[in-house]
RNA sequence: GGCCCCAUCGUCUAGUGGUCUAGGACAUUAGGUUUUCAGCCUAAGUACCUGGGUUCGAAUCCCAGUGGGGUCACCA
């Protein structure tokens, strides 16, 4: 049976990084008809932030990422199972109490004469540290990465298993609770391949059997560096905000760093599960892309039905009534890229534009003269009617196509940038449209 | 700095010794769609990090260098 967990510390908003490595075990589970868990990971209590567990969740459930079993680590802290498995570590030889905190980093980097002074003293109280064996070696094979990796023991440093407040660390849970839940698979971000060594170790000394271990890529930043918080709104909240649907977001999340043999790039959360498989695990760092994300979101956009194009609108369109919403959307449908690029559209249905002069070309008073002329005289306010009108005058005229329409455009809009310019003026009415007119000539 | 990982167009990638004068997608550029932008269609340019091996033959295997990333807490 294999089970994958995700295993989140509740400290901040999901980044982008930490949506992939969710979506990876999912997938991973799921193709294989197994069971997919969502742990959290809160035994450090000072750095956990109000409220984002049930961020998480809902996320998760936001994405179709659900979850067959759910637990959290501090809960599980007073059944004494972690404290339980430090001491039976100490008791055989393989860690031992120590009283001050510190770092083994030194500018020649770690070495085993810079062992943890505690190591000897046989104290009986206070933190549990791993006793790290000399010149061992120790290696797993990662089922990402495709190939076996190994340390000598001498260059891994002693670390802290359970703290003094009697919580794990991070390196003596996650191996309890991997066995006790029964993971299959450990599927974690590339930064935890250091401390992999550790794990090795633990889970030796405990006498568990070691599951399937695997270190996903790192998503790099454009400017080079692992992506942080700091470089750009990269968590996954503030990318929905932006205007990112969330079967996009995800689908572009699917190819950093995995990809299918035919190269098949638009799918659903369903046949990525189906067509998923290890092999297509990328063993490089994959940079984020905003310009490929900006143009699969705009193919979901333009994928999807005109009522469900509204309906994603909702957050984007207030002071728009369903009425004149229902006109707009098919216009501005297939040019959208984010849904947060509706204001920038439509603004001038609902708003008087400011129009800027310098914006208008030179023959913009003849240009718009001619408009206002040719439009006073349509009895059906229609786009037959308009489009036959206002070509008309284009001939009569003998305008340039181009610079007539645009002189329109920024004129009944202040933009440059519209929908269809005779499309809007339907929508926008006789009276309107000759009053903007008015005010510009 | 020590340890670990990685290395195909600007970006995401296909490629597992010959079919590679290296394929696709995004981005870019040019043209078309007798009205912008977008969309759509067409076309173009752009890549196997370097140096050694192994082999009849290497983007593909090995080694070194270089470059990039990660990590070195009683944080995860």
């Amino acid at each position: 049976m294999v089970r994958t967990r995700f295993a989140p510390s509740p400290t901040g908003n999901i980044h982008i990084g930490g949506l992939r490595t969710a979506l990876y075990a999912y997938a991973l589970a799921k193709h294989n008809k197994g069971e997919f868990i969502l742990r959290i990971e809160d035994t450090d209590k000072k750095r956990e932030v109000e409220g984002a567990t049930e961020k998480i969740k809902e996320l998760l459930n936001l994405f179709g990422l659900i979850w067959d079993e759910y637990f959290i680590q501090s809960e599980r802290v007073k059944s004494g199972i972690y404290k339980k498995a430090a001491e039976k570590l100490v008791k055989e030889g393989h860690a031992y109490y120590c009283q001050h905190e510190g770092r083994n980093a030194k500018k020649e980097g770690f070495s085993k004469e810079l062992r943890d002074s505690c190591r000897d003293k046989n104290l009986t109280s206070g933190a549990i540290k791993l006793r790290v064996p000399d010149n061992e070696k120790v290696s797993f094979k990662d089922f990402v990465v495709g190939k076996e990796i190994s340390w000598n023991t001498s260059d891994v440093a002693d670390a802290t298993l359970l703290k003094s407040d009697g919580f794990p660390t991070y390196h003596l849970a996650v191996v309890v609770d991997d066995n006790d839940m029964k993971v299959s698979h450990v599927l974690r971000g590339h930064d935890w391949m250091p401390s992999t060594p550790i794990h090795l170790l633990v889970h030796k000394y405990l006498g568990f059997k070691l599951p399937e271990i695997g270190h996903l890529t790192d998503i790099l930043d454009p400017e080079g560096g692992k992506l942080s918080k700091r470089k750009g709104s990269t968590s996954v909240e503030g990318l929905l905000k932006e205007g990112y649907l969330p079967s996009a977001l995800l689908n572009y999340v699917c190819l950093l760093g995995w990809a299918p043999k035919n190269n098949q790039e638009i799918f659903s959360l369903e046949e990525f599960v189906a067509m998923f498989d290890p092999k297509g695990f990328q063993k490089s760092n994959p940079v984020f892309d905003r310009a490929k994300l900006d143009w699969m979101n705009g193919e979901y956009i333009r994928k999807a039905d005109l009522e469900g194009f509204i309906r994603m609108l909702k957050s984007e369109s207030s002071g728009f009534s369903e009425e004149l919403l229902k006109k707009i959307a098919p216009l501005i449908k297939d040019r959208i890229k984010k849904l947060s690029e509706f204001g920038n559209y439509t603004r001038f249905f609902i708003e008087e534009p400011t129009v800027e002069k310098k914006l208008l070309g030179p023959n913009s008073k003849k240009h718009l003269e001619a408009a206002k002329k040719a439009l006073d005289k349509i009895k059906k306010w229609d786009l037959e009617e308009i489009n036959e009108v206002l070509m008309e005058a284009v001939k009569d005229n003998g305008f340039k196509i181009g610079d007539f329409f645009m002189d329109l455009r920024i004129a009944v809009t202040g933009t440059r940038f519209t929908p269809p310019i005779n499309d809007s003026i339907v929508i926008l009415g006789k009276d309107t449209t000759l009053k903007r007119l008015s005010k510009v000539t």
